[in-house]
DNA sequence: CTTAAACCTTTGAGTTGCTCGCAGGTCAAG
DNA sequence: CTTGACCTGCGAGCAACTCAAAGGTTTAAG
């Protein structure tokens, strides 16, 4: 099999599988013609490539874990001591994303009750500039008040 | 004033800064020993940067918008543009994270109750292999039930 | 005053996980 | 044999930094 069937079969774009190929995540023979050709094994190495990723490790993690069942150990120790560091990381990413909708809506609720502002000495953009002031009620950032 | 110091003024990286001024979002001076030299109106600049970066909008969203008000045009226009596409693709990392994190806590909760497993020919590791056959109820990769 | 160290600078390169473009190789049909 | 579709590997690029190297500036001690 080659690349493109891969692709097709485990509905990645191509240029994944050759990224993976690249930085070592799977190593195919290469047929006479000099392509890379993936047996059995290594489509099943790719499906659990996939399968890792999509429960949050890093590439980096996934080659560590396939390391280990090469060479004859368990990978699941590794697992389950990754997974923690990466939960934690997936929680912080999301608190972040919900504190970046949450100014991103009030923002936008505060924007359309206020008119456009021409840019003057004092201030660049009103909107931009008003905003962080009412929305950062509870947030790190700390405001020096320099208003016009 | 340099770059060291605005970073501690505005409690960012000097790197930053200094990436700022290489993609032409910061224009400071430079002094007789080639340092950049910022004024107080840069530092407005950067200042409105950080209140941007803050709602969402990219570093190109942010240098549109400068653009704009240095050529007397308002910036405002532009601004209510952009921040809805943004919006739109936070709330869609935010659904991609809160799905993760969801799987993340599911198979964490279900290994805990799994012995871990040696590679055999069947497997890479039993973990990950198992995890995603029961944690994609209703979600968008179809598994070709392959197991042992 | 000299010499050294501490500090600051710019610029190039590396990060993650792809994604795209390019020049060219391969293969089936006509 | 040639046309053309299809496929290949590899280099480069993306966002938004972050770090390391190499070197200039300034301060302090002797």
């Amino acid at each position: 099999m080659r690349v493109m069937e891969l692709a097709r079969r485990e509905q990645v774009n191509a240029n994944t599988i050759r990224h993976y190929v690249r930085i070592g995540l799977l190593n195919p023979d290469k047929d006479d013609s000099g392509y890379h050709r993936f047996t059995a094994a290594e489509h099943k190495r790719l499906r659990f490539i996939l399968q890792a990723r999509d429960l949050g490790f890093t590439l980096e993690d996934i080659q560590t874990m396939l390391q280990a069942a090469e060479q004859g150990e368990s990978p699941c120790p590794t697992v389950r001591q990754l997974i923690e560091p990466r939960l934690n990381e997936a929680r912080a990413r999301l608190a972040a994303m919900q504190a970046l909708v949450g100014r991103m809506e009030r923002a936008v609720e505060l924007w359309a009750m206020q008119p456009d502002c021409m840019p003057c000495g004092d201030h660049i953009c009103h909107l931009i500039e008003g905003a962080d002031v009412h929305l950062n009620e509870h947030c790190g950032r700390q405001g020096e008040g320099q208003h016009d």
